[in-house]
DNA sequence: GCCAACGTTGGC
DNA sequence: GCCAACGTTGGC
C-alpha cells in the first residue's frame, strides 16, 4: 500500500451511516448518487487500496467517524438510469454513463468520532478541503500529512 | 428551521 | 457569454 492515497467522503447518518456500512454484506457499499463533477472526477482517479476517511455531515455534531477503503475503482452509477430514483439523472445514459461510483469496504469504526471543532483547531489541517468556508464538495482528496494527524488524532 | 455558499439551468 | 433564479448542501 506504499502508494495507496488518501481522501474523504461525506454522507448524512440519517441517510446511510458508518454503522449502515458496518451492517452491510461484506461491509461493503458502493457509494452511488453522487451528482457533482467535481466528485465524480475524484472518484475517478481513486484506485483500490485508497484509504477513505468518512464524514457524518448534518450530523451533531459533524464528525470525521472512521476510515474505509476503495475495493472497486469507478464504474457507472445504476441509479442514475432508473426513473423512479431520486438520483434519476436522464443525462447519463447506459451508452453513456455520465455519473460513476466506486465501491468501498469498512476498515475501522473510531472509538471516538473526531468532530469538526476539533479538525479546525489544528493548525496543520487548515488547508483541508473541508474546513473551507462554504465547501459543499462530498468527495475530496485528502493529504498524506493529514490522514496521519487525523489518525493520531483518532488514537489507536 | 434558518440561511450562506455553491452549482446548475435557462432566458436573453 | 452573462447572470438571475433556483435547488441543494450542510453548519449552526
Amino acid at each position: 500500500m506504499a502508494n495507496a492515497r488518501y481522501w474523504l467522503m461525506k454522507s448524512e447518518p440519517t441517510s446511510f451511516s458508518i454503522q449502515d456500512l458496518r451492517a452491510a454484506p461484506k461491509k461493503t457499499t458502493s457509494w452511488d448518487g453522487v451528482r457533482n463533477y467535481q466528485a465524480r472526477n475524484f472518484m475517478r482517479a481513486m484506485q483500490r487500496g485508497d484509504q477513505v476517511l468518512f464524514y457524518h455531515s448534518n450530523a451533531d455534531p459533524p464528525s470525521i467517524v472512521g476510515i474505509a477503503e476503495v475495493v472497486r475503482e469507478a464504474y457507472p452509477d445504476q441509479t442514475a438510469f432508473d426513473p423512479k430514483d431520486s438520483h434519476y439523472d436522464p443525462k447519463s445514459t447506459r451508452a453513456k454513463p455520465v455519473w460513476d461510483m466506486v465501491d468501498i469496504r469498512l476498515r475501522r469504526i473510531f472509538a471516538s468520532p473526531i468532530p469538526l471543532d476539533r479538525l479546525r483547531d489544528e493548525s496543520r489541517l487548515q488547508r483541508m478541503e473541508l474546513l473551507r468556508k462554504g465547501s459543499r464538495l462530498s468527495v475530496q482528496p485528502v493529504r498524506p500529512e493529514e490522514w496521519a494527524l487525523i489518525l493520531s488524532l483518532a488514537g489507536s
